[in-house]
DNA sequence: GCGGCTTTATGACAGTCGTTATAAAGCACG
DNA sequence: CGTGCTTTATAACGACTGTCATAAAGCCGC
């Protein structure tokens, strides 16, 4: 059976509920087929949790599960990068990039990342899905925490601000033509490039 | 109705045959909502074609069809870059990114591009299906192209290699980021970033 | 033990999906 | 006129979808 999840799952937790299992799946299911592939009665079966609880838990449907997903994920690589920032910007950037990239080589290229996935995902005329907006949040906090720590070691607001959202971007981009090559080349050609880019940015 | 479709069709063709109405139309489609959320019936619709001609033009059904929408778009994509990066790297990275941009403008951030949502959905076990092995194409087709032109302007092959690679990721993530936001800034982030980094690269 | 809440279980609804089969129509060529 | 090929039309197949309703089970504090 599909096995990502557990990347994602924070291991610190012996036992994570039922809910917290149905979000931590649908986060996998989406990254690896996108938002409308991931059916709800899949997500329940690979919870190991009955297709009712979902609407239990869940009482939004679809759109809720997938915004959580998107914010459990979020909030996921955020923990991470926030840790790893105090090392500097360019610790930093290792390990958001190393974050992707076990993702993809666990998952032997078949995952990314469902934040990605969901924003690609045309929303319903005249609104804008809670996931997308999700979606558009969890950029927005990836881009500030490496704006935020690049400002703190001499880089120029705007500057800043370009820099994060060109990482944050390269990255999602990479991580799926890793995907398409079945390969890690792109993830090293982009890493490369983005260190060289941090260490000339920063003034220490 | 969408009309996103008609800004990669060739206008200089006056009247499409229906073929080529369906692999344009299903190359906006898969853009907006993915490729498993693009139907058949509704791309056939789409194109004002009997659902019958669909299997008649693409016998080998859904697969055949994204793989020739992916195609598709990786040459109109190939065709404009080809041309702009005559005049070097730097025009030919603005008019990618211009490329891109009004694919997402026009649309209302609705629209992207169709070679990343194919590479974001998970293969069946064991095999890659003809659209993957395409996508990957099209992102080696569109690298190829701007590491050449930056060759010819003096950067060593690999620093080509791996800037080419930065561009190609960081364009497509982008993108996905303008949908998510609603907004176009990441565009302008990323534009003047890559433009800094191409001239700071180019000898000339 | 026992009400009252949370969680699970089961089944059904109307709809769409990819695909195939079969037949009718359009149409160029001799 | 007719023959043969391309294209369209229509219907059907089994499978899957999101969602909801309803009932059973589990489990808490009292």
């Amino acid at each position: 059976m599909a096995s990502g999840a557990e990347g994602i799952v924070d291991v610190t937790k012996p036992s994570p509920t039922a809910r917290e299992r149905i979000v931590a799946g649908a986060a996998d299911m989406i990254s690896r087929r996108g938002l409308n592939a991931t059916s709800i009665r899949e997500t329940a079966k690979h919870a190991r949790a009955p297709l009712g609880s979902t609407y239990h838990y869940f009482p939004e449907g679809k759109q809720q599960l997938a915004t959580e997903a998107v914010r459990f994920t979020g909030a996921w690589a955020a923990r991470s990068l926030r840790r790893e920032l105090e090392a500097g910007p360019v610790a930093g950037l290792r390990a958001f990039l190393d974050l992707w990239r076990g993702i993809v080589v666990d998952s032997d290229f078949r995952a990314g990342c469902p934040v990605l996935a969901v924003s690609i995902e045309e929303p319903p005329a005249g609104e804008t899905p809670t996931a997308l907006a999700a979606a558009a949040g969890v950029f927005e906090e990836w881009e500030g925490l490496l704006a935020g720590s690049l400002r703190e070691h001499g880089v120029e607001p705007e500057q800043a601000a370009q820099l994060a959202t060109l990482i944050v971007a390269a990255v999602e981009g990479t991580v799926a033509m890793c995907r398409a090559k079945r390969s890690t080349q792109p993830l090293d050609h982009t890493a490369a490039q983005l260190q060289a880019l941090v260490l000339g940015a920063i003034t220490d």
